[in-house]
DNA sequence: CATGAAAATTTAAGTCA
DNA sequence: TGACTTAAATTTTCATG
């Protein structure tokens, strides 16, 4: 599906306050009320949008501690399987498979570490998971709704201005590490 | 501020569909439409409901790649100043110092792995990062809005039943490692 | 003190040119 | 796409247990 720059700002403007009303998002990004409602329509059937969430305080609702929890799983281990072990979990709140030692990152959100640790033994418990490694979180510096982005990407654009060279320079690439 | 369980049901609600009446709410916790927005109302005032966001497919605006990125930082890097850096990046949607070897997590989007290193390469050439060790997401597995939690936790309530030892099975302590 | 039911106002949803 | 029309929701006010 094709996004033009008036669907990246009504986008912008939901990620923002999804309770604005179809007028204002019109007069943010210079459409009417009823053109802000079909595009929304259609970026909903699209998939590009795909519903609205309040956004929650974990803290008020007693979830005060988290934690970033490493998988190293079995040779043959598939992702589906770990997708299936974790989404038993309610304290897991994003999981994904990655490159580097560790097979998997699960983020949890629990009420204290002595939770956490009890999430972790759950975790640990599945047969394929060989160990983990868990770091918990100290302080939360940055939490951006998925999908709260500035500005759109367009793969082309790059920083062409701000980072004339297109690869990295040799000294400063031996300071940063990707592992996978 | 004290949730009670009327609470707990209408945020629940709302990170399930923001977009819900009050009426429909009112039904699915038992109250009317006017108890709805008034709890809601008093929600957002204490804090507990911080707002309302659309969720969007981050594909299909071109965010295709996301990593995590470890920051190594000098001993008495401040976590302000780690904040103040990340917060200049805008493909960084989540950030949190850390126990552990590393410092800090840095989840970042991307449009593809040379926007990643891009971005690791900004993140690095802070003066107060040492080095950074990076893992680049293989699928994602779960990602659940902030805040979405089937039950709300009673610190009290622990999982006594399902759980009867209260601290670790000895045999299983070693199978993981918390670090830090 | 919070609730439910009323009213008045605003918004959403659908139809037309 | 924008303007118009109808239906529905939000918001406010008020009475009740």
């Amino acid at each position: 599906m094709e996004l033009d720059r008036l669907d990246r700002d009504i986008i912008a403007a939901l990620v923002d306050d999804a309770r604005q009303t179809y007028a204002e998002i019109g007069h943010r990004v210079g459409l009417s009320a009823s053109a802000v409602k079909r595009r929304v329509d259609r970026l909903r059937e699209a998939g590009a949008i795909t519903g609205f969430s309040a956004r929650v305080a974990p803290q008020a609702l007693g979830w005060t501690t988290e934690a970033y929890v490493e998988l190293f799983c079995q040779g043959k281990t598939k992702p589906s399987d770990i997708a299936l072990a974790v989404a038993k979990c309610p304290e897991v709140v994003a999981a994904a498979t990655i490159t580097g030692e560790a097979d998997a990152l699960v983020h949890i959100r629990a009420t204290d570490v002595r939770h956490v640790e009890r999430v972790i033994e759950r975790l640990a418990a599945e047969a394929f998971v060989v160990r983990t490694k868990s770091s918990i979180v100290l302080s939360r510096l940055v939490d951006l709704p998925p999908g709260a982005v500035p500005d759109a990407p367009l793969p082309g654009r790059a920083e062409a201005g701000s980072d004339p060279f297109a690869g990295p320079v040799p000294d400063e690439r031996n300071r940063t590490q990707v592992v996978g």
